[in-house]
Parts: structure tokens; C-alpha cells; sequence
DNA sequence: AATTACCTGCAACTAAGTTGCATATTTCTT
DNA sequence: AAGAAATATGCAACTTAGTTGCAGGTAATT
């Protein structure tokens, strides 16, 4: 028996303990139904004005704790958040997947079937994590 | 006879069609002279306030046009600056290496000596770019 | 030295992000 | 199912980041 989206944002905020509330519920569902990664102005705009600024905030940054989302790198002053596929928790993520951003739609997407490469640094150097960021075209745009 | 840096920022600026002032040739400096990448509150910081913040903001963005410097990808809503050291130009940049973040110091460095892989994406995707970030600890926190 | 081109500082504004605290909602306990 | 405890939210107030127009200043060109 398949679960409904309710039920599954029900159980995932539950194991990560979290209340279940109505701005976490609708955050979620958002991430879940959207195409590639959400930044916080796209919260704001789609959920319009229902719900704080803060309280959007507050509920990322418990998403990030608790690894439900993860961060995407820009060269820009936005952050983008896209939802964990692999099997993230509470500090530690391990989300080893190429995320592309296309120059024609601004999208950027989870590429999860592109692992990162492994990367060899000088002697030195302790590699803790790797973010790969490709930009160029998309399919639906080329 | 090797030229002094003063000469060096005077044949950069001129080759880049910029007219040589004192802010242009402090921010150079400051980037000839410092170790990792910079941000733009280190700016505010190491030049005091004699530079108004909007010429700050002016000057980087003249040099990012011009190919003298380039951005860093950081998942926080900070933006890193740091010199090319290839011979990239206007709207051209080809600064293909790694970056590297020490989660200890907070230090971004340019590792020039490391190419970034390439990268094989799933088909239908149009690669122009590909930015590579390693966090974990440097040398020096080792 | 004068003219032109370009750069800077200021003011005013918009957007982004944080914190403390009182109130509301959810969850736990009985 | 009701009350107590725990947690989340909204508001206000604040800080930091970034943008734009314009007048005056500095650098380059002749
Ligand atoms: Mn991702
Ligand atoms: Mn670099
Ligand atoms: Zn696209
Ligand atoms: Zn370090």
C-alpha cells in the first residue's frame, strides 16, 4: 500500500522529531512538488504572505539540522535548498550527488545519478566533503 | 628586472582599460598580499573606512568584468573574491581549478595546481562550466 | 592646461538575515 | 479528553548586504 504525501511528511517530520505543523507541512509538500531547488525568496512568493519570514527561515534551518535538506553552493548571494534523497540525519549528510545549474532557466537541479568525483589535493589536505557545481544548458532548454 | 607590485597593478589595470586609482590599486594589493580569497566585509575591514562601501562594491564588480578576479561558490550567502592567475579577460574567465575550504581557519584557497575533473552528466545536458569545492582542513590546521 | 571620460562618495532605498519575547499550537501525560 | 509541558510561530526591532541616481572629483587624452 502506497502512502499518500500527507502521510510520508507526517512520518518524516516525525522521525526526525519535529512537531508537525502547518508551515512544515507546507514547505515540505512545496519541496516535493517542485521541480528543482527552492530559494528562500521562492517560499515567500509561493506560499505568499501566510506565513513569517522568520518562521520560513526557522523551519530551513531545523530542515538543515536535521537532514531533510541540503544546501547548494552559488557564486551568487542566494542559497538554494533542494530535499535529501539518500538517507541524510541529524549531522550528516551525505548527499554525494552533481547539482547543475542551467544558464537559461536559472533551475538548478539534484543531478543524483552523477556522483561527485574523487579528487586528489596536494599532500596536506584533509578532504572532509566535495560540492560539485556544473552550469551549461538543460534538457528542457536546449 | 622584475617589476615592483605597484607597476605590476599599473600594467594590469591599463591592460584591462581601467583607469589606475588609489582604491584599485589598495583592493590589489590586498589581494597580491593575502593568502586565501576574500570577502567583501574584509574589505570594509583591512581598508578601514576610507573607501566609501560603494565603491567597494563598484571596484569588484569592475574587476570580475575585466577577468581580474573571480568568484568563489560558498553555501552560505557570502561571495569570495580571488585573483585569476590564468590569463582570463573580459567575459572571459577560465579559471579551471579547485577550491578548497578549511573548516577549521575559515580560509578559501585557490588550489591552482589541481584541475577540476571532468564531469560526465546524463545525456541532454550542455556542460559549459564546472566548479569544484573541497572543504576539510589545510595544511597549516593540520 | 583644458577637455573629456571615467570614478567616487553620499543619500536613499530594497532585500536578506537575526534575536528576544509574548502568544499560540502541538505533543505528552494522566 | 483535558491539562501540563514542550515546542513553534509572529511580531518588532535590529543588523548586514547590495543597488541606483546623481553631483562633484580625479585621471586620461589632446
Ligand atoms: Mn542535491
Ligand atoms: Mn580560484
Ligand atoms: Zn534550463
Ligand atoms: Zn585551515
Amino acid at each position: 500500500m502506497v502512502k499518500n504525501n500527507r502521510e510520508q511528511i507526517h512520518h518524516l517530520l516525525r522521525n526526525s522529531h519535529l512537531s508537525v505543523t502547518e508551515t512544515r507541512v507546507k514547505i515540505l509538500e512545496l519541496f516535493m512538488k517542485s521541480n528543482g531547488a527552492l530559494e528562500h525568496s521562492d517560499f515567500e512568493k509561493k506560499l505568499g504572505q501566510s506565513f513569517d519570514r522568520v518562521t520560513i527561515y526557522r523551519t530551513l534551518q531545523a530542515f538543515l539540522d536535521k537532514g531533510i535538506i541540503h544546501k547548494i553552493p552559488t557564486t551568487d548571494t542566494s542559497v538554494r535548498y533542494a530535499l535529501c534523497k539518500s538517507e541524510c540525519s541529524e549531522h550528516d549528510h551525505h548527499d554525494h550527488h552533481v547539482h547543475f545549474k542551467c544558464e537559461e532557466c536559472g533551475t538548478t537541479l539534484c543531478l543524483e545519478e552523477t556522483d561527485v568525483p574523487s579528487i586528489q589535493l596536494p599532500k596536506g589536505y584533509a578532504v572532509h566533503n566535495v560540492e560539485v557545481v556544473v552550469s551549461g544548458v538543460c534538457k528542457q532548454c536546449k
